[in-house]
DNA sequence: CGGAGAAGGTTGTATGTGCAACAAAACTCG
DNA sequence: CGAGTTTTGTTGCACATACAACCTTCTCCG
């Protein structure tokens, strides 16, 4: 039996890390294809903004789960790309808080559709009561992290 | 209906991603505690290796399902580290064979216990039959992209 | 043959991500 | 109050990964 500790289909974070690439690729396609100038990790930091606006950046760290640095470079490239503005703390001015621009949610509503488009695909043949209980797996495994970290609208 | 396609519970792209995250630094911190100077994805780019000694760099590319440019990166690195050893092809010299060296067999029999303990710890408190209709839902997906590259004991 | 095109790999460029180090601002407590 | 500590964010560095451009080698076919 421990002859298939080296099975890839045993291996949760290499599933999820296949699986996670495919979603990735294929979702860059379809922005590449439909002229949206936006990385699909820049359009996921960009989503809690969208639904909860003026939250600092920390705090989209905690959302996001992901270092400082990353999501302050991701910010940076929203920024460059007028879909997010920063602006200091007023009382606190070590923080910058984080607002959505106009662009930035009309951006957010134009990829929904080509966004549901592309989860549809993946999911494509898959039994919609086993695709429940992946989700819930990989959810439960999630949680964890995501505990206390689930405010403001992470929910909803 | 329409509201929660923002919540990322619903969305197996952001799952697997996140879940792939939180498995790969896990891993790169048992990586790191336990003195493997290797990182996790050159780690992975060795199993094949292990499994299948002589193969070109063009098959392993189809084996990770990578863009080649990636794969030429990490065999790079493995090479710079005295795992793998890149030879020409004999009969056809655009190509590089790779033979993984026994440095390379020695790190992965010492990983094994160390990769178990955190798959492990990955999927603790996950129902087991949960886990197995999730784990094969992922592969599910993952099969089309796989579908006529995984030879060469890649299914064990 | 021999040139056109295909195939295998590498390098350049852009972006993402994590760790360590750093800078600025706020807080703590004597 | 003020020095040390903590918090917040940025920058440096290393590595991963995708696309495009390129080089070398092989193959095809006239």
């Amino acid at each position: 039996m421990q002859g298939n500790q080296l099975d890839p289909k045993e291996s949760l974070g290499f599933l999820t890390w296949k699986v996670s690439r495919i979603a990735a690729n294929d979702l860059a396609a379809r922005f590449a294809a439909a002229g949206i100038g936006v990385t699909v990790e820049q359009w996921r930091a960009l989503i809690p903004l969208y639904k909860c606006d003026g939250m600092t950046q920390g705090r989209l760290c905690e959302i996001m789960t992901q270092e400082k640095t990353g999501v302050s470079r991701l910010v940076a490239g929203l920024e460059k790309r007028g879909l997010v503005r920063r602006r200091c703390g007023e009382n606190d001015r070590r923080v910058k808080r984080l607002f959505i621009t106009e662009a930035g949610r009309a951006l957010i509503d134009s990829t929904m559709d080509l966004v549901h488009a592309g989860r549809e695909a993946l999911v494509e043949g898959v039994a919609p009561e086993d695709l429940a209980v992946c989700k819930r797996v990989l959810w439960q495994i999630l949680l964890p992290v995501f505990k206390k970290e689930c405010g403001c609208n992470l929910e909803e």
